[in-house]
DNA sequence: ATGTGTTCCTGTCCGC
DNA sequence: TGCGGACAGGAACACA
């Protein structure tokens, strides 16, 4: 989504933005249009889910998209085409109007995402985004990082996975392909696991998001990409949403198998993931 | 401290 | 065709 939308916004004024309605999964910032009209976007970035948007009023703007959320590009695209606007559609929450002809509109479907503003100075210290953990594609994400967070801890390496403190941006999709590509159960307990499988763990992570963000992420139901495009990673499941169907492992005879953990489907295989 | 279960909201799919 | 139930990519919160 960030790299859909920088070179759209990037360096552009937001000539005016709608907030359709006051809250998504809880209420807007004070004045939440207002601080974002007539204000030059200076940096599009991001941390974990959250999408940063630098703003010159010495603001940032996060959003995350939640489940359901899109960022959807209409107008003045990249490259100089044109793409019509749409009329307004239901969850279409937020519109940015962005200087050269641009709109950016927000649509999300189960509310789930969230936007604030937040002093740039200060933008670390924002509670949704003190506590993360290391970015995965980052360098201090590795082997040891795994194996000093999982130290002692005896719940299931799906659910240490799934925790943002632990490392930032893995979600459901994400942690079961890299167990299954690791050839670890999601059940293991997380202090279990020995230090040469970790290495595999922290590379199959690594391994999968890249392939994912050049495929533009899984659209199973609900993600768009910025121009509404879906995105293809769903085709290249090893396991997530399989269940039933025979191990993709080249010599594994296993059956993609299905459980709840946590409240979250999980998707392995017993015969190659221990 | 560390773990699990519930909740927010709407849409879709499946079985009857 | 309609209806009820299960389920959905996240994360905050309550509680054990």
């Amino acid at each position: 989504m960030r790299r859909g939308l920088a070179p759209v916004i990037e360096g552009r004024v937001l000539l005016r933005t709608e907030a359709r309605r006051p809250d998504l999964r809880r209420p807007l910032p004070e004045g939440f249009a207002a601080r974002l009209t007539g204000v030059r976007i200076t940096h599009v970035g991001r941390r974990s889910k959250y999408l940063l948007v630098g703003l010159d009023s010495g603001e940032t703007l996060l959003i995350h998209l939640g489940m359901s959320g899109r960022m959807l590009i209409s107008g003045a695209m990249p490259g100089g085409f044109h793409h019509p606007h749409r009329a307004a559609e239901r969850h279409d929450h937020v519109v940015f109007e962005v200087e050269g002809g641009a709109r950016v509109t927000f649509n999300d479907a189960r509310r789930f995402g969230m936007m604030d503003l937040w002093p740039t100075a200060t933008l670390e210290a924002h509670p949704a985004l003190a506590a993360l953990g290391p970015e995965p594609l980052g360098n201090a994400f590795h082997a040891g990082h795994l194996r000093a967070r999982f130290a002692g801890r005896r719940t299931p390496v799906k659910a240490a996975l799934l925790d943002q403190r632990v490392v930032a941006g893995l979600g459901n999709i994400y942690v079961a392909e890299a167990l299954h590509r690791a050839g670890i159960s999601p059940h293991r307990a997380a202090g279990r696991i020995a230090p040469a499988r970790l290495d595999a763990l922290a590379e199959a992570i690594r391994a999968v998001l890249d392939e994912a963000i050049a495929a533009g992420g899984a659209s199973l139901r609900d993600h768009r990409r910025t121009d509404g495009e879906l995105g293809y990673f769903q085709h290249s499941f090893r396991v997530y949403d399989r269940a039933g169907h025979p191990c993709a492992r080249p010599g594994c005879a296993g059956t993609i198998r299905r459980a709840v953990q946590a409240g979250r489907s999980s998707y392995w295989c017993p015969s190659c993931q221990r």
